[in-house]
Formats: structure tokens, sequence, C-alpha cells
RNA sequence: GCCGUUUUAGCUCAGUGGUAGAGCACUUCCAUGGUAAGGAAGGGGUCCCGGGUUCAAGCCCCGGAAACGGCUCCA
């Protein structure tokens, strides 16, 4: 057998050792579902209130039950007894499960016995329970979870358990989490000052401290520099506007209880969820020729949601968004062009990041239940098409999302991984052909008589919000010399040397190379190691030694060594690297 | 919004119903230093908020907020 089935063997069985020990523990617990994720296996239970202080006696029941070992049996069953056999013994869920396989066409089910347990199963499973190690696993978490995914129903009591071949294997992947927690953008940015968050503004809503606004700057002007040279224009638009902007858009009825409302004095508005509809009237205000088009804006503009309060996190969900926003007005023969132009802009962007290795593109599309859609079936054939074509042509490693779609439009979403594998949907690419006609927007034709432009939503960093946060985790806060707050510390050994740091510091201010200087009362070992927790790109302490020397004694971050470079040497160096926004 | 956990100094956290603590940071003084923490003194508290129990609450109970781990949602 693989090895990989093996695994996946052993925390398939482990869902049902965990189910035999909490209801062991627990006789009244209803059994809903336990299958086999990534990492490990969950198992969901009705009828059970735990604390996460519950967890390691469960645990314990566990490791019990595998020391003590027991083969493990199957057998099938015609799929009406089996329903009949849950529906005695009350098994609601799994008789639910048992009636959606008799609607799909089955006509048996298996079950697994694993020791005194039994269970609806499909298995496989390990052949003995003495396969699995008692080391190999830990329950991690404990976790509300709706039945069968659907907030409307019944929420059940979820149990976490990671789970792996030996515990060499499980140690490396809680190492690994660990690791995963010392590069988290929330800590990060705390510790490097780059942002906060402040209880009396309110959750959601964070703010930018002078180190973060650096890096959201610098991504910002780079977002404008890939697009100024490809004929799009800038626009802005206001944060509020009437109701009956969304009300035509249908944001309204589709998102109403997610926009916030703001009361004047005679007036009521929202503020803006989104861009498109603001751009929609900019594009409106205009007589367009045919011969104009496509016209592009751009605007990096911040909205504003509701979001739920479970839903909110540090930079990645917030409340006040800032969208890379663009829309691009064109007709239909003009779509794969455009998506072209735009898909190179991402290229570009994501290959500065070093985020363009592994990336894939999903086509997000419409789902079954049509109903959440606006627009007829033509025209969503029309933009799936136009944008699967585009797809093809851009050679995008793509894959169908069914479902996926905005309710205007498909999409194309760009999905990439971070330094650590963790994959983010980031750039999109969305075509539209429903707005612009609950808009009523329109260009002449050659014809002389109004045509009905589409419209292509565009982001390409996503959010500038979530992008920093990610790209904080992505680089570990190590960030490359074009994004790093401080590009060069100097260090004054005494203040004897503190008026030639601040002569110095000047020379690389007048080359656009930030610095900063150290001057305060402390010892050189300490303000070197404040440095280096600062993570700043270049280090260079300042002493006699220097002020005899023409050359400049430069510590690299991540190095503990220095190197001996000439001033002019060490700036056209810097500068170089900042032009072409290295990534080293 | 739902399930679970957490909330004590600027930060990280200890505190077991009986006078509010540590390290770092900050201020002052001494030390004038050489590639990851020099020494001393000092200032700093709505123990998340609101109720309750108790002679007495940071600690126990109830309600709420926020953060975090999940679920759901994501234009």
């Amino acid at each position: 057998m693989e090895k990989q089935d093996l695994l996946h063997n052993k925390r398939h069985s482990l869902a049902h050792v965990l189910a035999t020990a909490v209801l062991e523990l627990y006789p009244e617990a209803q059994l809903a579902i336990g299958p086999v994720i990534d990492t490990g296996c969950y198992y969901d239970f009705d009828n059970l209130t735990l604390k996460e202080s519950d967890l390691p006696k469960i645990e314990k029941k566990m490791r019990g039950i595998l020391t003590r070992g027991g083969a493990v049996t199957s057998w099938v069953l015609p799929i009406a007894e089996a329903l009949a056999k849950e529906e005695v013994g009350g098994s609601i869920y799994k008789a639910e499960l048992i009636r959606d396989l008799q609607t799909a066409g089955e006509t048996e089910v298996s079950y697994y016995k694993i020791g005194v347990f039994e269970d609806l199963c499909k298995g496989p499973h390990v052949e003995n329970l003495s396969e699995i190690a008692g080391d190999s696993f830990c329950l991690t978490k404990l976790a509300g979870a709706y039945w069968r995914g659907n907030e409307k129903n019944k929420m059940l009591t979820r149990i976490y358990v990671a789970a792996f071949d030996n515990k060499t294997d499980l140690d490396a992947y809680l190492n690994m989490m660990v690791e995963a927690e010392k590069r988290d953008h929330r800590k990060l940015g705390k510790e490097l000052k780059l942002f906060t968050v402040s209880e009396l503004v309110g959750s959601g809503l964070p703010m930018m401290q002078p180190k973060g606004m650096i890096i959201r700057q610098a991504i910002a002007d780079y977002l404008w520099e890939l697009h100024k040279d490809k004929g799009y224009d800038r626009v802005w638009t206001p944060h509020l506007a009437k109701p009956a902007l969304y009300e035509t858009s249908g944001h309204a009825a589709k998102f109403g209880d997610e926009l916030f409302k703001v009361q004047g004095k005679e007036e009521s508005f929202f503020l803006k969820p989104m861009n498109c509809p603001h751009h929609m009237q900019i594009f409106a205000d205009n007589q367009w020729s045919y011969r104009d088009l496509p016209i592009r804006y751009f605007e990096p503009a911040t909205i504003y949601r509701d979001e739920k309060t479970g839903q909110l996190a540090g930079l990645t969900r917030v409340r006040a968004i800032t969208q890379d926003d663009g829309h691009l007005f064109c007709r239909v023969d003009q779509i794969e062009t455009e998506v072209s132009i735009v898909v190179g802009v991402i290229r570009e962007f994501y290959t500065t990041m070093g985020m363009l290795e592994n990336y894939w593109v999903r086509l997000s599309t419409r789902g079954d239940d049509h109903s959440k859609y606006l627009g007829s079936d033509e025209v969503w054939s029309l933009a799936e098409n136009a944008l699967e074509k585009s797809a093809k042509e851009n050679d995008l490693p793509y894959r169908l999302g069914p479902g996926e779609a905005a309710f205007y439009g498909p999409k194309l979403d760009f999905m990439f991984k971070d330094s650590i594998g963790r994959e983010w949907q980031l750039a999109t690419i969305q075509c539209d052909f429903n707005l612009p006609e609950r808009f009523d927007l329109s260009f002449v034709n050659a014809k002389g008589e109004k045509e009905r432009p589409v419209v292509i939503h565009r982001a390409i960093s996503g959010s500038l919000e979530r992008f920093m946060g990610i790209i904080i985790e992505h680089f570990g806060g190590n960030f490359p010399l074009w994004l790093t707050p401080v590009q060069v510390k100097l260090v004054a050994v005494s203040e004897t040397h503190i008026a030639y740091c601040q002569e110095l510091a000047n020379r690389f201010k007048r080359a656009d190379i930030r610095v900063e200087v150290d001057t305060s009362n402390e010892t050189v070992g300490n303000k070197i190691r404040k440095a280096v927790n600062e993570k700043v790109s270049h280090m260079l302490v300042i002493g006699d030694k220097e002020l005899a020397s023409s050359d400049l004694q430069v510590r690299d971050r991540g190095s503990r060594d220095t190197r001996s470079i000439s001033y002019d040497d060490f700036i056209t160096e810097l500068q170089d690297k900042i032009a072409k926004r290295s990534l080293t």
C-alpha cells in the first residue's frame, strides 16, 4: 500500500477512535460525521457540550483504546436496512446521510467496526488499531461547525485531531505551526510598529503607523506605476452615495446587511461598499464613441463593509478596505486584449513580490442556483466564454470554480502561494455585462447606434490592507529593500560620533535612502541588537575607525559580519536595488 | 452572527477570595562604549466594561465588548 493511503487510513480510523472515546465519556452524544483532512481528521458531534479543558481526557481515552488495539472489520448492508437501523437507533445525522446516498442511487452501504464501535463508513481503514502509534496524534482544537456546512443548520461540536505517521512527523507539523505564528502579521505588525488597532476607533479598523505607511505607499506607488503607461486614468470618488445607487446596481438587495448607513440631516446615505457604481457614473457623464474605448479608470479607494464581527482578523479581514480598483469599459471584441494587459500587470507585480511560483487561476463561474445571480443565461455564457478564452490565450493554469462567480459576472481569481506555502486569493479579473445594463451605459458604435459596453472589474493586490498582511508574513518582516521602512541604520558608538552620523544620514537622505540614526545613550551592543530586531536592511556602526576611513563598514540584514565598501558604491548599490525592486 | 479560548503597566506575561507584580520599554543619573542586552534610581494600573455574591473580588456568578482558534459569509 502507498504510504499516502496508509496515512489516510490511519487518520480515518482515528476519527472513529475519537468517536469511540467521546461516546464512552459522553454516551448521550450524537454522531454526525468525521472525515479526513490535510493535517489529520475531525469528528462532529451533536448533543455534546465541551470545554477545551475536556480535550486532554478525551485524548487519554483515545490512547487507551489504541492500547487495547483490535482488528477492524467491515460489512455491507442493503441501504433500506441500514436506514431502518439508524432511524430505529435515533441516529438522525447518519439516517440523513444514508437517505442522500439512496437519492444518489446507491443500493448498499458499508459499516466498519473498530473495537466495540460500529459506524457507517465507506472506508478504508487500518487493518488493526495497533498500526496507529499513540504519540502520532493529538487533539488540537475545539470548534463549532454547522451540520453540512450550512448556517441554517444546527451548530455541532467539532473536535480536530492532528495526525501523522509518527511522532517525528507530528512534531514537525506542530513546529511548523509555531514557526508560522512567529511571522504572524499581527505579531510582526506590533513588534515592527507597522500598524495599530484601537478599541476606541473600532473593530476591524486598523491604522497605519509611519513605518507601515511607508510599505503601503511603496506598494500603492508601484501599482500606479504598472498602470500609468497602459492607458489608465486616475479618478476619485467620494465615500458616500445615496441608497438609490446601490438599489440600481443590485448591491443593496444582495448585501443590504453589510452596508453601513449614514444618516444626514435630511437624507441618508450608504458608505460605499465598492467603487464600480461610482465609476460607472463617471463613465456615464460622457458621450463616448466606439473610437474612445477602452476607457480605463484606476482608483486606490477605501470602501466600507460591515463584516460580521466573527470574521474580522488583523489586516486580512477588515471593515475599511482599500482596493486597488480599476474598471475597464470596452467593446465585446476588446475583452481579450484588455484581459491580457491585466494579466501582464498581475504577472509583473507578483514576480516582483516573489510569489509567481506555483500560482493558479480559478475561472469562477455561476453555480447551479441561478437565482443568486443577475442577468440572462446568454449574457453569462458570453462572459464565461470570453474569460475562458482569455485564460487559454494567456496560458493561465486555470481550473473551473462553479458557484464562485460574483453576482454580476464570472471572474478569473488568481491564487498565489506565500513563502511558507499558504495559498491566497489575490488578484481578480471580472467580466460584467449586467451592471452596464442596470446603469444603462452606452457608447456610439460605427453605425451611429447606441451600444452597451462591457465592464471589466480588476484588482491586482486585491486590497492594500490584506495584501500588506500577507506580505508581512510572506517576507517574515524581512522586506526587500524597496519596501523596508528603515533601509540604513546608523549606530553612533559614542556622543562624539553623532555629528558625523547626522552628516552621513543627510547624504543618504539626499540620495532618497530611508535612514535612521540611533543616538541613544546605550551601549553599542544594545543599539546593534535593537537594529537587528527592527529588521533594518543595512546597519553601519560609526566610531573613530569610520571617521578615519573613507570606506563604510556595512552589516547586512541576516549577516553577522560586516563588509567594507566605499560610500559612493554603497549608494549606487542601494539605488540600483530600489529602482529594480530587487527581492534580495 | 454561531461554538470555544483569552483580556492585569506602552509590550510580553505571572498573580490559587485578604495591601497590584516581573522582564522589556520609558525618565534621570553614572558609565563613553566596537557588531545581539553595562549599572543604579524613578515614574507608570478603570486588573476590558456593567451588574451581582461576599466582611472582603484581578480571582466566584450574570450580562456585554474586544482579540484569537474554528464554522458560516466575502461585491
